[in-house]
DNA sequence: TACAAAAGCAAACCCGGTTCATATTACGTT
DNA sequence: AACGTAATATGAACCGGGTTTGCTTTTGTA
């Protein structure tokens, strides 16, 4: 059941949010205050870090939160960690359904707000950071410490790079549906370069 | 020819970064503030943030200087990428000419110091972020641009993964004959990966 | 109705980093 | 050797992100 407590905090908690990306994209994300953010979302500072532990996660929350290690362990038997990881961007890019759901502009105007600060497409970095580690362990079930290492790193390292390619499209002004239709062969090409090595 | 004030500069600085070592070392980075070091350096707050614009830089100078896109730009006509890199990282793995040089116990406390400090080991990651894209500007010149960026994530993902290794090594107590006699397997281990992609 | 738990809050505080106005120091010139 | 200038050093006040503390309000429950 979701008591009216319940219902407000969720309320609070995107009342903050929306307020701060709209604020963030208006000035950018160094040029606003994070007491002019509890100001106009009308709460104490001190709340809205009970809500958001730090001004990035203000924007960060709910990006890069993809399980890789979790995709892996839980590929059907007799397939190879890549292919399971490949089947999964493919559904992803083929059928969007995640992004579909949410509000189109409040993404882009996301995207184009992490794009614009330093501090924040870092933070995206790190947060793909913790991944890479998991997936190396996964790994390391069936190779070696260093080759699960390295293909962790190599797998994470061209996930992100795919990521932003999406996002750059959509900020540099693609619909949703052109920016899916690149992602779509930018897959094939990034998991068959993983899959071949580097010289053909 | 130097000057009293030049090499009074190079003593400030130095006498400020083996301070800051010495406590990150003894008590945590996150447990030592910018006034105490510079009150043991006996300078000013202000005069510590004109050599150093960052706490981090007080143990991430020299960090990841590496060229690694200086490296390919300037290779010999008809060798490959890959194999510049690698002909690169096996002479510096075989004759670590420039970490003989240094101080071998500072290096290892700094590397500790990196590892043990999560902002530390962010850091230093960042620093390979502009390298990546500077390396994937190179390889754009004979490569389509997605490409040319998943190739360079992918290396600089992977000469990542080897510092780490090598660092870990000398962390947990190797010699550096040792880490490097390491080095020299992972490096061919790592670039053979690379060339050849992950399903052999 | 009473009460404990959860949530909110203001104010003071800590720390990294900057600004500013003032002092000190090294260096080239006469 | 004395002097003017530019580089460097400094203390103090300030800013913004984040935490701590002690208190009030709200909400679910008995």
């Amino acid at each position: 059941m979701a008591g009216l407590r319940e219902r407000k905090k969720e309320q609070t908690r995107r009342r903050i949010a929306e307020v701060a990306l709209r604020l963030f994209a208006e000035r950018g994300f160094d040029a606003v205050t994070i007491n002019e953010i509890a100001e106009a979302a009308e709460v104490a500072k001190v709340t809205l870090f009970k809500y958001f532990p730090t001004k990035e996660s203000l924007v960060l929350q709910g990006v890069g939160e993809e399980d890789l290690a979790g995709i892996v362990a839980a590929r059907p038997p007799g397939q190879s960690p890549l292919e399971a990881l490949r089947a999964h961007y493919r559904a992803f890019a083929t059928e969007p359904v995640v992004v579909a759901a949410v509000d189109r502009d409040a993404l882009i105007t996301q995207m184009r707000v992490i794009f614009d600060s330093p501090a924040l497409s870092s933070g995206a970095n790190d947060l793909l950071y913790g991944q890479r580690q998991a997936l190396a362990r996964v790994l390391a079930e069936e190779h070696d410490e260093l080759t699960a290492a390295l293909m962790a790193a190599q797998i994470t390292a061209s996930v992100l790079t795919l990521q932003e390619r999406f996002f750059r499209h959509l900020v540099d002004g693609a619909s949703l549906e052109e920016a899916g239709r690149h992602l779509v062969e930018d897959v094939e090409l990034a998991f068959d370069l993983l899959r071949h090595g580097i010289n053909h």
